[in-house]
DNA sequence: ATTATCTATAGATCTATAGATAATGC
DNA sequence: ATTATCTATAGATCTATAGATAATGC
């Protein structure tokens, strides 16, 4: 065992507490701050005290405390949005139930696994006040058409609330944003809970009882597949 | 026709456009920022210009920024809140369902009918920041509470993903408040739209069609009633 | 030389208070 | 006298930039 070495830059006030990278420290402060008291409440100064550096500090590893939100946001999205066309791709068009099952457990997922419980960010209404958040909208509307497409595929007609696909498509995508609501007050998500959430969906699209269960049953082998790409994802050799 | 007669107080430098109280006035303007801004990211400047008279003039009103906050949160849940004990009372304990049913269906109408969308301020993280809103919590945390007491009484106990009776009044309550996303975006929240947000309430407690079905005709007639007491708090004569 | 911090601070807010003023009401 | 506004401003932020400094790496 060699002792280690020390990073380069000069040393902080109050030593490191965690060995992750720096800008990994910030993000990780930031989405604890932001999650619980909003973006537009939260301090660049509270930042960075909890960082353990000073508010300055901040600016080399961020341009403003808009690429901070910008980062998180994105990350809250993106693992669902890569897997959709994959999704869609190994679901045939004849079953669109199992694609949409296959899509909000994924997203559930996703929601679950996300540090910091970040997904809550996306309804932040801070969101939809600046232009530095326009990328993550655009991937937001991307998949919210995804689920439209989707659902409007598989739902009854008659029953569903809206008929425009992306109405459809953003009140599915509150439906799944559950998950970040029952983990925001100490609920595990669970596979038994993950399945609730995406069956409601169906049932929200007025897909009836039998057709939610065989969905169920074919949407979770798909789910799993997709996994594999994530794992790829969080390892990116060259 | 006599000509009105102005009201006392200095006149403002811009005329008022509404006849409203000013109080109302201040409310209207701040409910429009604080559900597209944010609450943290609107300033009370922008409160005053979008109702016509100066910062300062604010607080002739309202002894901060906070208490504009409380009241529009608190006119958001009292009408639900004042119509659950009626719903428990005029529901029977052999059909939870319909209590779920009734209050889910009267919690919409009141989320689609309330000024400015104001149901969206409920779930901004600014609210859970600060003490001047505690009250505010307080009645939301009896709405959740009877949403989990009734739903506990009507669910199938294997399928709730929350077994905390608390856990699962939150998520019920998140899944009402696709009626202020689904009006964020345009859509009409009608008779339809409502029955399918009251519908999915039950299914997601793992409530078989059938009942539902029963519920949703027994219920109806049920939340209409309770209706009528909204009308005499809407017109509080001596 | 490069990296990652630090100190110091300019400039731009933003909230809330103090006190003046211009109406109506009695 | 009462009401509802106005003007002016103190004091407290908060964001972002400029430039110094203390490590490592070559």
């Amino acid at each position: 065992m060699s002792i280690r070495r020390s990073h380069p830059g000069r040393p902080r006030l109050v030593p490191a507490s965690s060995t992750a990278p720096p800008r990994e420290q910030v993000l990780h402060a930031a989405a604890q701050l932001f999650v619980t008291k909003g973006f537009a409440a939260t301090s660049t100064r509270e930042i960075a005290e909890k960082v353990g550096i000073r508010q300055a500090s901040l600016y080399y590893h961020f341009t403003g405390k808009d690429e901070i939100l910008a980062e998180l946001l994105e990350r809250s999205v993106r693992p669902t949005v890569d897997r959709v066309e994959q999704i869609e791709r190994l679901t045939t068009p004849e079953s669109p139930e199992t694609a949409l099952y296959a899509l909000a457990l994924v997203d559930v997922r996703t929601l679950a696994a996300a540090p910091d419980n970040i997904g809550m960010l996306a309804t932040h209404p801070d969101v939809t006040s600046s232009e530095a958040f326009d990328a993550f909208r655009s991937t937001r509307a991307e998949l919210a058409d995804a689920y439209g497409r989707i659902a409007t595929r598989a739902a009854a007609p008659a029953v569903v609330p809206a008929a425009d696909p992306r109405h459809l498509g953003e009140m599915l995508m509150h439906l799944v944003e559950v998950t970040t609501t029952l983990r925001s007050i100490g609920v595990l998500i669970d596979q038994t809970t993950a399945r609730v959430i995406a069956s409601t969906c169906l049932r929200a699209c007025g897909i009836p009882d039998d057709r939610v269960a065989s969905a169920a049953l074919s949407a979770a082998a798909i789910a799993d597949q997709t996994c594999s790409v994530d794992a790829q994802r969080a390892d990116p050799s060259p």
